[in-house]
DNA sequence: ATAAACCTGTGTGTTAGACACAGGTCAAGG
DNA sequence: CCTTGACCTGTGTCTAACACACAGGTTTAT
């Protein structure tokens, strides 16, 4: 199988394929008669594992660990398990910081709804932009905490 | 000024510095007596507005527009509050991305808690990974909204 | 045979800096 | 004057996960 049939198979595009080919984690043969490479379904399965995991938003990186524990033969779920959790860590941190970014845009619009236009000066590029504070007050944090949706049922 | 010095002013690094001369954002004199760049106020200013629009999610190519415009004495106001809605937009698209993967991933854990640790074979690598389904289902999609903490007061 | 259509591998571009590094500069000491 | 060491500078390279461009090979139809 050439890869666009296996791209096509999994719906995804050659480049992809060829992507995790370049960087070994597919490993097809290469045919003797046109050099073209040769996909089996285990590169396949491979493939859509790789994924699988990036769905759940394990890094190449970590894919590679991974594989270097499967392809012997071992087990890599203990691995996997420990993996996830710290995802699951990171991915929280990300999530405050998506939170923080929203409402400090969404500041931003209402301050400067109250603002006119300027024209720059030779110390002021844009006073909408400089005239906004980075640091969201302690109470928005606080705020922001209370309705922030929690994993609990 | 040398670029050590005015990094030091705003509390970030030469590298950063350098980097944004490097792009065109800013344009310092170069000492004729050793061939150091010279950065005088303006650039320090200048460097200050990159860094409160970066901080506002800005990104470097639409700060070069914004220069585009205020290079010339021209307001970039309208510009500015054009962009920063689109970005608003893009941020909650982000955002709700983040809500899912946060719940794909605790979904997992909760899921995976129930699976025992297997061993690899021909078509399977990891049967954690490799049966976590990417779709979250409609009713855990709807659930999500009802918790998404809204920007309204 | 030939032309068009399709396919392949490889090189490069993308973000916003971080890091490495060879070499220049400067003050203190001999 | 010279040297040692500390500090500083500009530039080249690296990052993640592909997407895109492109020259050239292959296949199919005529
Ligand atoms: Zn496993
Ligand atoms: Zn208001
Ligand atoms: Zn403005
Ligand atoms: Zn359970």
């Amino acid at each position: 199988m050439r890869v666009n049939q296996l791209a096509k198979n999994l719906n995804i595009t050659g480049d992809t394929v060829r992507f995790y080919t370049r960087i070994g984690l597919l490993s097809p043969a290469k045919s003797s008669v046109n050099g073209y490479k040769d996909y089996s379904d285990k590169d396949q399965s491979r493939m859509q594992f790789i994924l699988s995991a990036r769905n759940l938003g394990f890094s190449v990186d970590e894919i590679k660990v991974i594989f270097s524990r499967t392809d012997q033969g071992e087990s890599a779920c203990g691995l996997v398990r420990q993996m996830i959790q710290q995802k699951l860590e990171e991915t929280e941190k990300q999530f405050e910081e998506m939170v923080k970014l929203r409402r400090k845009l969404s500041n931003a619009v209402e301050d400067w709804s109250h603002k006119p236009d300027k024209a720059p000066t030779g110390n002021m590029i844009c006073h909408l932009i400089e005239g906004t504070y980075a640091e969201s007050s302690q109470l928005e944090a606080n705020r922001e905490a209370s309705m922030t949706p929690s994993l609990e049922d």
